[in-house]
DNA sequence: CATATATTGGAAAGCGCTTTCCAAATTTCA
DNA sequence: TGAAATTTGGAAAGCGCTTTCCAATATATG
């Protein structure tokens, strides 16, 4: 239906290999005369290449899949969008799937099906954002293995069990335990933590993370609650956490002024802290007088939020740009540790009056 | 490199065309147990269609292009979830271009790369969810024109001028006006509005709604600053209003309290509102006491917000699904119209002590 | 049992490009 | 000026599929 390469060529008076070669840039270039010329009946004709064709003949398509969860997540959406600029800047188009949608092929879990949608349409690389499960599908891995072993880059953020794949290791266990760290180190000595879905890698790196860094200072953490990993998951896990009995909080509010600090809640993401604070205000528990909260990666959502919330801050975007980079640049520098910083706000651990 | 069609035609003992009709849906199907042959053949060498080579026969390449601004921003990503689940379930894959970002060809706008880059792709139907520029660029829609002659589907959220395309239009201006009129019904006289982008229709719209409301009431707005569309935009036109002469803030700060109710901000969106509330902070005036705010689209991120803002509220997932449905089934029912509801919450207009 | 009617599998012609050879034309150099 | 080296355009063979015909069976009908 479009305006093929064929008849740009008949226009123009040429041969269909000089057509090519003028437009989809081949190492020949043909006279500039006879360039022009075919430029030229290309725009009249308002000629696009089909991209389908080209990645048939030339068996590379220009794609890159990217597999988050939630792309309405901040989380991963910042991600993404780092994914994009680098996608752009190498001439790349981004498939985007998330794994949390329902719908998809019945018989496997809707990683496994994007996972092979993306092998069906043949893209150079793979980016997963999406945090390995726990019991990773077999069927995921070997998928991938073969992708590999075809030439297809596969780039994980965390760790993965994929031979030949690149993995981003993300600071999780050592974020978490250093945010732990700056928190007893401000005194705090209760702790509950909200440790979101055990079944995802992510969520429990983080967990281990709080739990070894409390051990390390002989403090056991008063309740390990798990839950959905997002606001709903970190809003229910708190109600749950205070109706625990001897909970040091809603009886004693207000009691924490100027005394020992009260129950420190610890996260394991951002979304979960915020979900906590709101279930804390409706409970009419103060923070930070009353409950203190923290979270983990510094979305770039929490810059309206107050009291701030305190964090361990993942650059996030250049996550994203930097598994772009190490998915589509064949021979560019080893990736660079990605390093957070534990961020103290109002929510916990800052400066008290 | 994969293992192809051929070889598993050759491993079962068929031809191509038997092997083509048991993988891929055709509208014959072969006998029973040459079909499990090919099936046990497929399974076996782990053959995975190439969509590419499919694209190139069937000429349809079960692609939708989804272009928006930034998908880092709530508003565009929760519409990217609702986009990503109509087209799971109509197994279509989603290419994602976001118009904010740099590194494009140099010699056209990022929309136009964006566009052209889905076109050479072949994608089904490309789903505008950018808010159209008020200078459109014509290559822009000339190539979707064609594209639209070529048998494309284009959807565009709010209106377009293009020719064949189907819109699916946003109450920004309706509800922007009925947000104002919600406000000036609960007392508000004095507002001012931080107007986002002049030439984003979305944001035109909204500022003409507000200021439509108001004229009806003999209200002229204080100020009307633009600014960016994000979070930042919102701070800066905010800390610029405040500094506007004869703004009823600062110096009168704290003496609204059970008076007139002070300065109220109009924002075009819920991320300028944001920002805005941020700024406010920043210069110890308090929400709603001192200053009011309201933003618009009711983004999820709302939702742990303290105080709560009062918006508009668009359904903004469901907005990406019928966007999706309307350029994927091609004989839907027509797009139900989309509409929203004021949202009133502590930060403006909700119920004062 | 012969003939008409469904079924079913396969050969081959594309789909719209890229790219390898080739041959023709041009340039270079002795 | 003639032979060798270089440049340049084109013919044709794929890339991995789908799908239209066809021929060959299997089934139904008189």
């Amino acid at each position: 239906m479009s305006v093929k390469l064929t008849e740009v060529a008949r226009q123009a008076g040429v041969s269909l290999a000089t057509a090519s070669r003028v437009l989809n840039g081949s190492a020949r270039t043909p006279a500039p005369a006879i360039a022009d010329r075919v430029r030229a009946a290309a725009e009249e004709l308002g000629y696009v290449a089909n991209a389908q064709a080209q990645a048939l003949a030339r068996s590379t398509t220009g794609l890159v899949g990217l597999v988050v969860h939630d792309i309405a997540d901040p989380y991963f959406s910042t991600i993404a969008h780092g994914v994009q600029e680098t996608a752009l800047q190498h001439r790349r188009q981004v498939l985007l799937a998330g794994t949390d949608i329902a719908g998809g092929e019945p018989e496997g879990s809707a990683e496994l099906s994007a996972v092979n949608a993306f092998i069906s349409y043949r893209t150079d690389a793979i980016i997963l954002a999406a945090s390995r499960l726990q019991d990773e599908d077999p069927r995921v891995s070997s998928a991938l293995g073969r992708y590999i072993k075809n030439g297809g880059r596969v780039v994980a953020l965390g760790s993965t069990g994929i031979p030949g794949a690149l993995s981003l290791p993300l600071p999780n266990r050592e974020g978490a335990a250093a945010l732990a760290a700056a928190l007893l180190d401000r005194g705090h000595t209760r702790f509950a933590i909200l440790a979101g879905p055990p079944e995802r890698n992510t969520a429990r790196y983080r967990v281990e993370g709080f739990t070894a860094a409390l051990a390390a200072a002989g403090i056991e953490p008063m309740a390990v609650v798990p839950g959905a990993f997002n606001s709903r998951g970190g809003y229910d896990a708190t109600l749950e956490c205070l109706d625990l009995p001897g909970m040091p909080v809603a009886a004693e509010a207000g009691k924490n002024d100027g005394g020992a600090p009260g129950l420190c809640i610890l996260a394991a993401n951002d979304v979960m802290a915020l979900g906590a604070m709101t279930a804390l205000r409706s409970r009419g528990l103060r923070i930070p007088e009353d409950v203190q909260v923290a979270g983990f990666d510094d979305i770039p959502t929490l810059r309206d939020h107050s009291p701030g919330l305190t964090t361990y801050r993942l650059p996030l975007e250049d996550i994203g740009r930097i598994a772009a980079g190490l998915a589509l640049d064949p021979n560019g520098a080893p990736a660079p540790g990605i390093t957070g910083e534990v961020v103290l706000r109002e929510s916990a651990g800052a400066a008290r009056g």
